[in-house]
DNA sequence: TGGCTATTGCAATACATTCGCAATCAAAAG
DNA sequence: CTTTTGATTGCGAATGTATTGCAATAGCCA
């Protein structure tokens, strides 16, 4: 019996090796420190969102918490990580695998907070009708589900 | 020449009076204060979400700024406000008419910050679809949309 | 290996939001 | 109208997330 067996939308996360990203980060201009190893280690284990206290306490001893918020920032910059909003006001990121085929969405549970990743996506036809009514360009989209997973109804 | 012509969704913001809304706030338990009052009539006034400092700039001298938000906070759980967030870590607040019919979102400009109303909703569709994928009850989404308005691009 | 510079740790800071508590005031009772 | 009373407020302090200044450190390249 797996682990994996809960398990929704496996492959939103197929990820590249762990060795691939720090390739990823060497081949920028960046130093590869002990800090961003650890952090890019941690974030490449995870399966939702984690946040900056959270990446922190997985890590610990390893680098400091401030550090932990620039590494992230500078992972947002560099496109390695995205950030989520979860509605409670702090902020989880994500490691994501570049190309437009790994952007996805979450559903949250209002009780007990378990996190599921959702493959289904804002229509592109309506933002294109979005684009059309407001004269907007280069729109993208902030989108999460909540809702009572089935062990809190 | 009406200074509404920039509007795209007029019909969202349909309100009641706010004679209503105070008729509204009289026929719970609650006391009618200053601060309620004066939160109640500039929220009537706003075609946008207001953060709890743009509220309290907007009424200076009458009220609080820790009794904005916890007249905000009120006004959330007896449903009179809606809370938005707009990426930026400061929570937006908007009066939202009682029923479905004022659910809606916005559009942000990446580069100026002008927000337009947007009545395309998340297809039920597919929200049935995630709830049977996902076994979740109750399903609500979060929804907001950037981009670069007509006057950015 | 040594030097240059990016990066880190640490503490201080910024900022949104909440909370404790005494003073106040809206609403009900008399 | 006056009194009573508990909800509500103002004020300051506290909380929690996130950022920043700066001296010390440690990758990377010559
Ligand atoms: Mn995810
Ligand atoms: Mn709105
Ligand atoms: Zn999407
Ligand atoms: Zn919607």
């Amino acid at each position: 019996m797996k682990t994996e067996e809960l398990h929704c939308c496996g492959d939103i996360h197929k990820r590249a090796s762990l060795d691939k990203w720090i390739e990823r980060l060497q081949s920028t201009k960046l130093k590869l420190t002990t800090p961003r190893h650890v952090i890019l280690e941690f974030l490449h284990k995870q399966s939702h969102p984690a946040t900056n206290r959270e990446i922190y306490n997985g890590i610990s001893n390893d680098c400091d918490l401030a550090s932990v918020y620039r590494t992230i920032n500078l992972f947002i910059k560099i496109g390695f990580v995205h950030q989520f909003d979860f509605g409670d006001g702090i902020a989880r990121f994500e490691l994501i695998e570049p190309g437009l085929d790994s952007h996805h969405h979450h559903i949250i549970c209002n009780d007990c907070s378990k996190v599921i990743e959702i493959d289904h996506c804002f229509p592109e036809s309506l933002t294109k009708t979005i684009s059309k009514h407001t004269g907007f360009s280069r729109i993208k989209h902030k989108l999460e589900f909540f809702g009572l997973c089935p062990n809190c109804q």
